[in-house]
DNA sequence: GTCTATAGATTGATAGAC
DNA sequence: GTCTATCAATCTATAGAC
């Protein structure tokens, strides 16, 4: 942690701030006050605030990347990567009870923000559909498997939103176990007796 | 409009600026722009912006209110008054997609900002879903009535998130059938041989 | 009830000493 | 590379004339 740079310590602290607090609710007088810095250090690093949130999305960028990848390294199948995808809502429940999901606070804050990287958030999504999309392939749902991508981070976003709203976690914990559910249902043998549609209309009774 | 009174106008512009904007990023001169007074004027009328904020989450706990009565009167059954609930990711199409759900991102950036209104702000999240949950309980699924009411509104939040993130009508559109697929499953008398998973099954022991 | 003028604090950003 | 001092703009909020 010492050992890190200012300019490393400050996208840290940003990263957090900007999370916690939202980013237009981030003054430079609060980061300084993490990194123990004065508000005039800041200019050597970073020309602007602009340039502050951009250092934050590329190093989110970079972390969800390398997750993804571990996750594929980890996973022994499709099946069990996906379920580390819909896990996140139960590892990080602490703080998406509090702050909500990192990726949709702020993607839709820069959008009401009108501001000029909130396309480059939103990559953070398409880093989760395009995985989510590729494991679904590999599940021989290449067919569907973008919409299917799409439908299951709706889905995890909906949950967080909730659980922001309403503090509950074993609702959670029923979603997240009923979108692994869906999951199965769609590792089966494809082809067979097993119908499903969109969410999951039907599965066999237990 | 010309005959609204000056306070009226007032709650009226910022409730469109905090849900276009952000509620702090939203200023007195931003409003007094489009309500055309001057900004000392606010302050015969509300003490503080904070004040403003309670006014809007007011005004809309009541429109939310009077459109829940309004559908409670115009669907002839359960299953249609849901629907209507469903719909409304289809009616507010163009906002959606530029600016998310109104409920959903007033929540999450009261939240960050650990605002004082936050809970009266989620009280709009609460309407719908005791409104919800008496629909699914007409429709004689009453013990697991409000577990289906916050998965709807998990889904049309997640699918709202969605939106203002790709900006993909298509996928509304197909994730509005199917939520109504899934309704159209506990409309149909219960016990017989329809089977449905997601919120669906009977709920295990807690 | 609406205005102008302004206070007082905070914001993002700059200049220059060390 | 870090600091202090400071600027200009903006913010919420107040005072007082009309």
């Amino acid at each position: 942690m010492s050992d890190k740079t200012t300019r490393e310590r400050i996208v840290d602290a940003a990263d957090r701030l900007f999370y916690r607090q939202g980013y237009a609710h981030t003054s430079f007088t609060d980061i300084a006050g993490v990194v123990q810095i004065s508000r005039g250090n800041f200019y050597h690093h970073f020309k602007t605030k602009d340039e502050i949130l951009e250092a934050v999305i590329a190093f989110r960028l970079a972390k969800t990347q390398a997750m993804l990848e571990r996750w594929e390294a980890e996973g022994k199948n499709p099946e069990e990567r996906i379920r580390h995808f819909i896990h996140i809502l139960v590892a990080n429940w602490d703080d998406i009870k509090l702050y909500g999901c990192p990726v949709g606070t702020l993607s839709t804050e820069l959008a009401k923000l009108n501001h000029a990287s909130q396309e480059e958030a939103k990559r953070v999504f398409t880093l989760f559909r395009t995985w989510l999309c590729r494991q679904f392939a590999d599940l021989g749902h290449e067919a569907e498997a973008d919409e299917l991508a799409l439908h299951l981070l709706a889905r995890s976003q909906g949950v967080a939103m909730m659980a922001n709203a309403f503090h509950d976690r074993a609702f959670v914990a029923q979603e997240v176990k009923q979108m692994c559910d869906w999951v199965a249902s769609y590792a089966q043998p494809a082809g067979g007796s097993v119908k499903r549609s969109g969410a999951a209309k039907r599965k066999k009774t237990r």
